[in-house]
DNA sequence: GTAGAGGGTGCAACCGGTTGCATGGAGCCT
DNA sequence: AGGCTCCATGCAACCGGTTGCACCCTCTAC
């Protein structure tokens, strides 16, 4: 394909360049591009083959300067080798790159100053940001979102657009899985507090459990990663709950290796539910998780933010994305009596 | 912190309005950042102060279209999905952000013609690029190379700065436990031909087999997927091994799935050790697997390239990570007899 | 044959910075 | 006092595109 043989800077084709080769102005080349229909076809045709003989690329630096559209954008995760956000990042990557937009990754390390650094130094050269399971203030978001199109991923502020999946069918679902298994007493490994999904799951978590006459015991785990997850095992032990639902499938997997250490097997002893269905299939046993697509919510928020970017007058759209229960092999019956 | 309060384009406060306001040239605006040596401490300080004041931010574009430097770098990857990469980009974002330096993302989804079209979208706009796993043709990687900067991960062109993984430390013991255990046939699950990690993987591997006095059948696997390890297991049965190596843990996870399918028990009726251990600890019995240190990889290649870009004539360096095997629970004796 | 319309193109200014060179003033030396 | 340096600052050109406006040419209508 041959990447634009001298994409370089030392030679670096310009606009004028082409227009030499092709004995028209400057004008003319840039509207062969930008506003072909000003052109006779013919014109068109020439510059083009071209620009195409001399491996001429726009500058969007220089485009930006003077149109004030950058042909970027950004998109913030709090952490990206969390499995939940590849897929996510790499759907919204292909979809932007249909929209001829270049992406801008951070990652915040799940710190809310960091995203805030991160967001300013990405601001002067983007078009818009999508923030994925942002951890900023709502003040700082709707600060940032008055001045350019911003796309919320799981985190649901009035006015601004966002991707919300919705965990409350597939959680729902599972709580009333397990009352059907025969278990009274749950336990949830929640989340990071000021992640928006995390609040759904423990309202709709506690509602729900209400409703089925369940108790359910809330175990604070913290950043979400494997460690914490094993190391919750002991306060879930001590709750008594025979079953737990996790934060997200990597806390599961770590309850999972905290179980086994302490010899209760899944899922005779206990049974155990995911979140997002990242890994589900990779574990052993294969878990029961609450699905999310991440890859969908990664096309949504790409589709959304290029219709902000393009709409004249700012607006605001919610895209919800349903979850259903995965059921697979860690959930069964509650055991007879607690050992 | 207040993220630049009015960062949007609207207002834009330039370069003229804050010499307007202190009463000053524009250059000495700009001075007053960029080389305040040469203005009088008192000017400098007045500038920046009415600056501030003003909530001016410098427009990257503008600056980028002067002096050729964008303050962005680039990575490119062949599957953000594929939990190799994530730690690598992330240790990788977080270095160029102490320098100052914006991350683009690129996913090439293992495309070699993908990855061309992305590096010719983001070169215009960025100072150095870090090409993790490239899939592209030497001759294109050295095209791009001549023009800027380019830092390659797991991929060995002589000249060019590199940071390689080198798997053969891990392999071979690999190989040397798995003599001890007694096995005398191995398989190994390939990954993509255009993969330096393969090639050396492959290499190693026949190599010290040979000399150890095993066999070693190869299976290709393609793209490293779960579902293409998963279907591989029969290639691998059929070619009567009793261990087998894997391209990386992906890979792994898919046969270890697909072994349990089957009824073989894994280590007692086979032997199995991945790659990269990125996901060891996290699968049933917990994965043996050459170590690989992806995030030490990103960290590294982060100060390669700021090295390169802040060096005044062209250098290559390369750096080697090296590897050991981890031994855990999915290697044991060879059975006695193949069953 | 001439005026009017309109499509295709070029000119030149502008976007917001940076930077080589010129300028002016202060300080120093003889 | 005159001449010379040197420091601080301003001027103006430039980076590579975009775009309002003017111009010219051709085609049509009277």
């Amino acid at each position: 394909m041959g990447m634009a043989s001298r994409a370089g800077r030392a030679p670096g084709v310009t606009i004028g360049d082409v227009a030499a080769a092709a004995q028209v102005s400057r004008s003319t080349v840039s509207r062969a591009f930008t506003r072909p229909q000003l052109l006779s076809q013919e014109t068109v045709e020439h510059v083009r083959a071209v620009a195409v003989r001399l491996g001429y690329v726009g500058n969007q630096a220089a485009r930006a300067l003077s149109t004030g559209r950058f042909g970027n954008i950004a998109v913030v995760v709090p952490d990206i080798a969390n499995p939940f956000f590849p897929p996510l990042v790499r759907s919204l990557q292909l979809a932007a790159e249909t929209a001829d937009l270049a992406v801008f990754l951070g990652d915040s390390d799940e710190s809310a100053e960091r995203e805030a650094k991160l967001i300013a130094r990405l601001a002067p050269q983007v078009e818009g940001f999508v923030l994925a399971s942002p951890r900023l203030s709502e003040e700082l978001i709707r600060e940032l979102a008055a001045t350019r199109p911003v796309v919320l991923v799981n985190r649901d502020l009035d006015g601004i657009s966002r991707v919300l999946i919705d965990s409350s069918g597939g959680m729902t679902e599972a709580v009333l899985l397990l009352k059907k298994l025969g278990h009274k007493r749950l336990a949830y490994l929640a989340g990071p507090r000021d992640s928006w999904s995390d609040q759904q799951r423990r309202e709709v978590l506690t509602q729900t459990s209400a409703k089925a006459g369940l108790t359910v015991e809330i175990v604070e785990v913290g950043r979400p990663t494997y460690a914490a997850g094993r190391d919750s095992v002991s306060a879930v032990v001590r709750s008594g709950a025979t079953a737990a639902i996790a934060f997200d499938d990597v806390v599961s997997q770590g309850v999972l290796a905290g179980l086994e250490v302490r010899g209760i097997s899944v899922p005779t002893d206990f049974s155990l539910v995911g979140c997002d269905d990242t890994l589900a299939a990779l574990t052993t046993p294969a878990l029961t998780s609450v699905s999310a697509g991440a890859a969908t919510a990664g096309t949504a928020a790409a589709k959304l933010l290029v219709n902000l970017l393009e709409a004249t007058e700012p607006s605001a759209e919610c895209v919800t994305i349903a979850t259903h229960l995965v059921t697979r092999a860690t959930t069964a019956a509650a055991p007879k009596s607690t050992p």
